[in-house]
DNA sequence: CAATATGGTGCACTCGTGTGCATAAGGGAA
DNA sequence: TTCCCTTATGCACACGAGTGCACCATATTG
């Protein structure tokens, strides 16, 4: 027993005490090696007893896979991103991989990419952030996925996976067009994203369709504050629209509490308000709040589906998939809504 | 160029572009190292070329050092860890290293750790979950620290960095005694944790340094339904309190949300709410509440010292460090309350 | 000039693990 | 018996990088 503190224990010590070779400590630990059940029983044992856990970093440095997937997120003041981070990890994990994470402005993005290029992730998930061609085309040379969700990005590198934001839009526009709206006002999001461009084209284009012309777009760069400052625009303006249709949920929030407490206005009844993303605080009675759910769930299956496939070396072409959006409604648009019941798919 | 797709850039790679040894190339990348600056930038120029970055799996081998930090987190729901895990992380990278992040149900967290050991993390955070002992120790035995935010643990192994919970809701007691309120009730967090303990033994304590006894205690598990289902109970009951403590931000905002909607109760006017953990959302107008805050940046900043030191080998006994708390009043207890201004040190 | 310090470089060993290959033992079929 | 196939095991090489040591070139000092 040489076991100096801090020393670790290596598969040597567990094959020594196991009396087998080293060999067989490592396929002890591979499913569907050739190794009888006794020897691996009394390696696992004997594991046990040293408190042996193999070396992730030897491992991965001959199996060229560390079970690392890049995760690199931004803005969790954003409950929705939050709770996508938090589904994103725990399906990740359920499938063997583990999340390293990366918070980052967007700008300093590709100095920390740099950073989990060293740690050769074998995929990358950025959930709100962007990246530079540069590092797209540098990180896709090793034949590692880069997925975007949420986001669709223009390099061909990167498969994207966002929901139906066009429709989920529309179906908002058809929603608020139905309850007898003629003044719709639009708060956009950050005019570079995608998601922003997409909701405001799915908002144009079925206010078209509906015959109406826009109360005022105005852009609120998706945060709260943004949010609020919007609202105060649109609703300081001489007339006062009769919905606002949000492109995200935090702003929507914002919208509701600048109407209420600035402007004294009731809702649903002199304005309504929807958002999109139907994060969880939207069910919350405080504003319950007509949203568009994303379908988080399903577009992490397929991530986490396309990372399994990666890292089993059966990698797919890039691609962009779109899961279908579902309006959500709530008493911010319609009076005394029954909860869940109001689902409409789009 | 023998480089086939997919096959790793090494430092022999970028050596010989560079027409000097291996060794050169690992010392380009080590600051402090003997290295003429005309090789080094030989070596960097060599390594831009190739795409090269160093293989941090590799290095660990050898430094028996990684970089990553584990991350033990739950309920992202709520928005107060959101936000600390973002702070962590970011602090995190400034100081070098990365945050390998995993989400656990409390009980599932030791089979998870044993994989973050695999992956020989340089220290462990919890924000939320708890740890066997067998772990702990286990852990430990690496010399490698435990920290433990936000909570109190009773494994010796285990640094636990808190605020002073008790000190804070005493002053959100005298803070509610001076304007005059005589039945205050009390909103705890879970039985299991230190924090909720506390918060509640500094209500019970001040209460009856201020003569006053509880309106009621009531769990609500730190949720947000937990919150709202204690709320219906307390108001539900023969007299109404004129105020109550909350032992988080989340569970406040059920209890203003159900006093308001489902009993029509004006805040503060006829009942004063207040909050802990001053989270993002305690300052948007459709709740304005009161709150304390916990000083998260200074947590963490310890926190970060803490781990900084164990990487550079110079390991500290594990103790328990309290932050003082901040006391942040707003309109959910005191009418027309200035944003800000109210802030009062405890 | 000789003696010594100083900065720079490369060799070779090491970290802990997976896996191809050779080998051995055992069992069944001809 | 002989041949072949299956299963189990160990040897030895590789993965990619850090670093002690020896060595060399050059500048500095006496």
């Amino acid at each position: 027993m040489k076991g100096k503190s801090g020393s670790q224990v290596r598969s040597l010590d567990v094959a020594r005490l196991a009396g087998v070779s080293r060999s067989a400590v490592s396929r002890a630990y591979t499913p569907g090696a050739y190794i009888s059940d006794e020897t691996r029983a009394r390696v696992l044992h004997a594991a046990e007893t040293l408190g042996y856990s193999p070396n992730a970093m030897a491992r991965s440095l001959i199996t060229r896979r560390t079970g690392i997937v890049g995760v690199v997120s931004t803005d969790l003041d954003n409950p929705f991103y939050a709770a996508l981070l938090q589904k994103l990890g725990t399906a990740l994990q359920k499938a063997g991989l583990a999340p390293l994470v990366l918070f980052g402005d967007e700008n300093s993005t590709d100095h920390h990419i740099t950073q989990m290029m060293s740690y050769r992730v074998d995929a990358l998930v950025m959930t709100n952030a962007t990246l530079s061609s540069r590092m797209a085309v540098r990180f896709a040379a090793q034949d590692k996925p880069i997925i975007a969700i949420n986001r669709l990005m223009a390099q061909d590198e990167i498969t994207s996976i966002t929901c139906d934001n066009r429709s989920g839009m529309q179906s908002v526009v058809d929603h608020l067009a139905d309850l007898g709206c003629r003044r719709i006002a639009f708060v956009a999001g950050h005019p570079d994203s995608s998601s922003s461009r997409d909701r405001e084209d799915g908002f144009l284009r079925q206010m078209a369709a509906r015959g109406l012309s826009p109360a005022g777009i105005v852009t609120g760069h998706y945060t709260h504050d943004g949010g609020a400052a919007a609202a105060r625009q649109i609703l300081g303006g001489d007339t006062l629209p009769d919905a606002i249709a949000c492109a995200n949920d935090m702003m929507a929030f914002a919208v509701m509490d600048v109407a209420r407490k600035e402007f004294g206005l009731r809702i649903p009844r002199q304005v309504k308000v929807t958002g999109f993303d139907n994060s969880g605080l939207a069910d919350w009675s405080s504003h319950a709040l007509t949203s568009v759910d994303q379908n988080v769930d399903e577009m992490i299956a397929l991530a986490v589906e396309h990372i399994g496939a990666a890292v089993r070396l059966e990698p797919r072409a890039p691609h962009h998939i779109e899961v279908p959006a579902r309006l959500v409604i709530r008493a911010s648009s319609v009076d005394q809504a029954q909860g869940g019941e109001g689902d409409v798919p789009c």
